[in-house]
DNA sequence: TTAACATTTCTATAATATTGGAAATGTAGA
DNA sequence: TCTACATTTCCAATATTATAGAAATGTTAA
């Protein structure tokens, strides 16, 4: 992942609203949410909302189908994967292994 | 972690100059670097140089100490940390294990 | 004390982001 | 086709962020 492309994920997920919204898609799963669903939960206008899709959208951090009249987001945990190995490995090196994500292995 | 503290951590790195800054400090290591180092390393400004750092110093994410006229800044590696792990925590569940980095256990 | 230097604060300007009403677009069902 | 509904685009107002010169602050060494 380049610098830019780092960034662009950064930003989209910096805002409360737009981590909000992203936060609850994980949760959701693969299956996604329509949304009018997500604004309603969030008690987001439309018009705002819309605009913090299309920002995660465009940082590659949410995908979207449309079924019928909705529009089904869901998260792109591939893309997030991405991001949280960018981090670990520009931005946790150089004293190794100091903020590696506890795990039991 | 609070959404609110991720949020500033995020918006924090999602500004090229300052994860510049920040890749730097990591791999500078504890020992860290003065303020004009960074500043002459990646041709900023000294007032644009002092207005990101503020920025990742207010975040938690960088340390710095005095020491004579210089003042050292270092990542603050435990923050990072914990900003990983949120992400990993809130934003990687749903579909547990997708997005965990890749390590050899 | 005085001069040199490192860094921050002050300040103004420019650029970018956020918000949400209203209108436009597209789809489904009567 | 006509109407209802979901979502997006358009637009304008407002707020926040980024940039950097100049001045101020604090520190060291002569």
């Amino acid at each position: 992942m380049k610098i830019e492309t780092a960034v662009v994920a950064l930003a989209a997920l910096a805002q409360e609203t737009r981590l909000s919204i992203f936060r609850l898609l994980v949760q959701a799963g693969k299956e996604g949410v329509a949304a009018g669903g997500l604004g309603e939960e969030l008690g987001i206008p439309p018009a705002t909302l819309s605009f913090h899709l299309k920002a995660l959208s465009h940082a590659g951090l949410v995908k979207s189908r449309t079924e019928g009249r909705f529009v089904i987001y869901s998260a792109n945990y591939a893309e997030m994967d991405k991001l949280i190995a960018y981090l670990t490995e520009h931005c946790c090196a150089g004293d190794a292994g100091q903020c590696a994500p506890v795990r039991k292995c």
